[in-house]
DNA sequence: TTATTATTTGACCAACTGGTAAAAGAGACG
DNA sequence: CGTCTCTTTTACCAGTTGGTCAAATAATAA
């Protein structure tokens, strides 16, 4: 029923969308303003208000397509697949994620921080299902004695939190490793990191 | 020359501080208004701003009382101490920030995110240096074979991160683990994921 | 007590906030 | 060409923002 969109639908919504990245993940949600997106789009604010009804929408809108992306890879985990590459695969897939779209990080990164009034339900549901399934899995993995034993949950705490460091608090990390590409290294401390603590063979 | 305080003054100040770290660590500084920190202060607008100048005042004073906490558990790990215990403990000590002053952890965090437009000077100071020293210090135990081959940087990234995760992200780990308190488990999963890495003795 | 100082309030302001209405301007299509 | 829809702009609005000011009120000291 929905009419195909135009190319200047097309083209303005997708400028929508990347300026209210850009603006919602430096300042989060209540510190962004239509006009500083609306400016960063290159648009008036009563021709942005054209695309997306309010402000809510186009953070509502960027949030459904992140939580795609993000939920995705968790669910690539192959329970069949040798453990601590599998283990191994999502977290570099994560840490890319954080070297390449820091500012979708961020975004939610200010999401949450500030106590997830948009996605709290998402992370009570799906997320949590999701990391339920995987729990099963991990336990199935340490019973089996194909990796030593971990906390499940934790574990996914440790790999989130060590991979989306780097993007959230980039400009730290900037401060402490200057001009050098802080990635090549922080995948090798990931790795090793992962490695000593799952595999079995110490 | 500046006069002695008040008890008035002494109590306002404390409230309106408090106040200022719940709001605007819940909202960053541009999401957080006068009014908020007035209205949770018991307050008026007007009389906040008799004790403190401006809003950005109020900020500033929070985040320099912070970043002399911050420092200083770092300047505490004892070059002649035990290395794994010396790690070990400021790690612990971290997440015991985060378990008991996450408002703390998530305005540090907001700031930051926010590409520290405040405290960035002194991440590419003070942080800077004492990092720098710190970094002297772990590499001298890596080639003293105390502890395995590791990036002192990067080291230091993944213990902030997989501590502070648990103050800043506290929403989404409670939506995983639910009522279950998660800093017991956080705490020896952090010990397992440090000895582990850094132990010599495999 | 009174004089002095410290504190609080209410009224106010200019700039900015998210959002609206109507009309003008562009594009697409027959 | 003309018509019709899609797009953009101009002018506007009520509520909120950080902040000021003078006057009123409480503490305190002599």
């Amino acid at each position: 029923m929905n009419k195909p969109e135009t190319r200047i639908q097309k083209k303005n919504q997708a400028a929508i969308l990347a300026a209210g990245l850009k603006v919602f993940s430096q300042f989060g949600f209540r510190g962004s303003t239509l006009d500083n997106i609306s400016t960063e789009a290159g648009l008036s604010k009563p021709n942005l208000l054209y695309y997306f009804s309010s402000k809510d929408a186009i953070y509502k809108a960027l949030l459904a397509q992140l939580l795609e992306n993000w939920l995705e890879p968790l669910k690539a985990i192959d329970p069949n697949g040798d453990p601590v590459e599998e283990i191994l695969k999502y977290a570099k897939l994560k840490l890319r994620m954080s070297q390449h779209f820091p500012r979708e990080s961020r975004l939610f990164a200010n999401e949450i921080i500030q106590g997830a009034p948009q996605i709290g339900d998402v992370l009570r549901g799906e997320l949590r299902a999701v990391i339920e399934d995987l729990a099963i899995v991990v336990n199935g993995w340490v019973s089996e004695g194909r990796i030593r034993r971990v906390d499940p949950n934790h574990l996914v705490f440790s790999i989130w939190s060590m991979t989306q460091h780097y993007a959230d608090f980039e400009v730290q990390v900037e401060a402490i490793v200057g001009s050098t590409d802080p990635f090549p290294a922080a995948e090798q401390h990931l790795e090793d990191m992962l490695r000593r603590m799952l595999s079995v063979t110490g």
